[in-house]
DNA sequence: TCTGGGGTCCTAGGACCC
DNA sequence: TCTGGGGTCCTAGGACCC
């Protein structure tokens, strides 16, 4: 029988926003942008939730909803700084820790109990712990499965325990809405309403042959979830330390719908340097880069290409990403977000010829060494963006009736903020 | 209401190989 | 020539999570 601890911050945004800004406290504070911004709500304090406000909701809503609040923009590397801090917190009490997010985190406590005592004093002790350390609060849900503990947490919240007792994980679960299992979202909630089931008690009454039939293989998963058991991907494997990255990418909506080439390209650049310093930071190469495109109508397309070999040189992977760009976006469109992705990473070293490895090795150097001058100079200081510019320029020239001056600040910047 | 950004996992069809 | 089946890789899209 295993033990295992779900541990979640209380609305962490918020609360590492009031630890910089203690006037925020207890007043109803959105994170996450400006209220007249294109964007969405990262996080909502508990006051503020009272008036709807939710994440993943319009900041425009939320401004309309709740216009006393006080809209604060999220701040990235203070989040993963508190991030750093908790999981100190959880490590001190068992080695086997897994950050299922910035906030949020798995504990494996099995056979704990001569260090730690019985599952509820530790985790009173790791609430002091935490509170102490970051002067956050957490929510604890302890449960014979990651499933259970997750959703014990959740129930638990703010500040609170739960431990479900072995064997008592379907009557746990049966009154809950289906929404609560992990997995279940919006449509997962319609497509089982339509079969009158709404409580996990419902669906734990359903024939499981009836799911596999209408659902396949997550319907197999569904059911054994009712009843409270880690089925299907998500909880396969031990607690452990697998944190190598599966992909990197990153994207950026406009303030407004562009359909500049001068502009989409030098975002597309950005956006690559920005995904390929992020695999040498990690030491990694991909095979694949793929490119995002959202037209106005907030339509989507994704186009993808694969190397025969791996790469993490920003111009090898915005070459790719521009083809793609030039041969895939609809003539003249106006454009609403590019992306830039990264994926089949592998780990940098070891798959090269010998004349290979040497260019490659000199590329690596020249490339660390635009990374420490980024460091030190700002973003801007390097930039293939910046040749990019200079070679519209040049076409303006050509034809004076042609495209619009570059304006800084539209293109994005790493992590927004420093 | 007018819809972010960073991820993970899954599915389905087609290419290609044996 | 009238047609199988499994395995794997690639691509596109989508559900879902925080």
């Amino acid at each position: 029988m295993k033990t295992y601890f779900h541990v979640d911050m209380d609305a962490f945004f918020v609360s590492v926003e009031e630890l910089f800004d203690p006037s925020l406290i207890g007043k109803p504070v959105v994170v996450g942008g400006q209220a007249n911004q294109r964007g969405v709500v990262s996080a909502a304090s508990y006051a503020a939730r009272k008036f709807g406000v939710h994440s993943a909701m319009p900041l425009r809503t939320a401004h309309r909803l709740c216009p006393q609040a006080i809209f604060v923009d999220g701040h990235p590397t203070r989040y993963r700084e508190y991030s750093g801090k908790v999981y100190q917190v959880l490590k001190s009490f068992s080695p086997q820790v897994d950050m299922a997010s910035v906030d949020e985190a798995y504990m494996d406590l099995t056979g704990t109990e001569r260090l730690h005592g019985p599952p509820l004093s530790a985790a009173h002790r790791l609430h002091d712990a935490m509170k102490r350390s970051t002067a956050l609060n957490c929510s604890i849900g302890i449960a014979a499965s990651r499933m259970v503990a997750k959703v014990a947490s959740d129930q638990a919240k703010p500040n609170g325990v739960l431990w479900v007792l072995p064997g008592e994980e379907a009557r746990f679960l049966a009154p809950l809405d289906v929404r609560k299992i992990p997995g279940v979202g919006k449509v997962t909630e319609k497509n089982l309403q339509a079969w009158g089931v709404r409580k996990v008690g419902d669906l734990a009454a359903l024939d499981e042959d009836f799911l596999r039939q209408h659902l396949g293989q997550w319907g197999l998963a569904l059911a054994g979830k009712s009843r409270g058991m880690d089925a299907g991907g998500w909880f396969d494997g031990e607690v452990g330390d697998d944190n190598t990255p599966k992909s990197i990418s990153h994207e950026f909506t406009f303030n407004e719908d562009t359909a500049d080439s001068d502009t989409l390209e030098s975002t597309l650049a950005r956006l690559s340097e920005m995904v390929a310093r992020r695999l040498r930071e990690h030491d990694l190469h991909a095979r694949t880069i793929q490119l995002k495109l959202r037209y106005s109508d907030f339509s989507t397309i994704t186009r993808a290409h694969s190397f025969d070999h791996g790469t993490q040189l920003d111009t090898e992977i915005f070459q790719q990403i521009r083809a793609l760009f030039r041969a895939n976006r609809k003539a003249n469109s106006t454009i609403r977000l590019l992306g830039v992705h990264a994926s089949g990473l592998k780990p940098a070293e070891g798959q090269l010829n010998m004349l290979d490895e040497t260019n490659t090795n000199r590329w690596r150097k020249a490339m660390s060494a635009v990374d420490r001058l980024r460091d030190k100079f700002g973003e801007d200081s390097v930039s293939l963006a910046m040749g990019l510019r200079g070679r519209f320029r040049e076409r303006v020239h050509e034809n004076p009736a042609g495209l619009p001056g570059k304006t800084a600040g539209k293109t994005p910047r790493e992590g927004g903020e420093r």
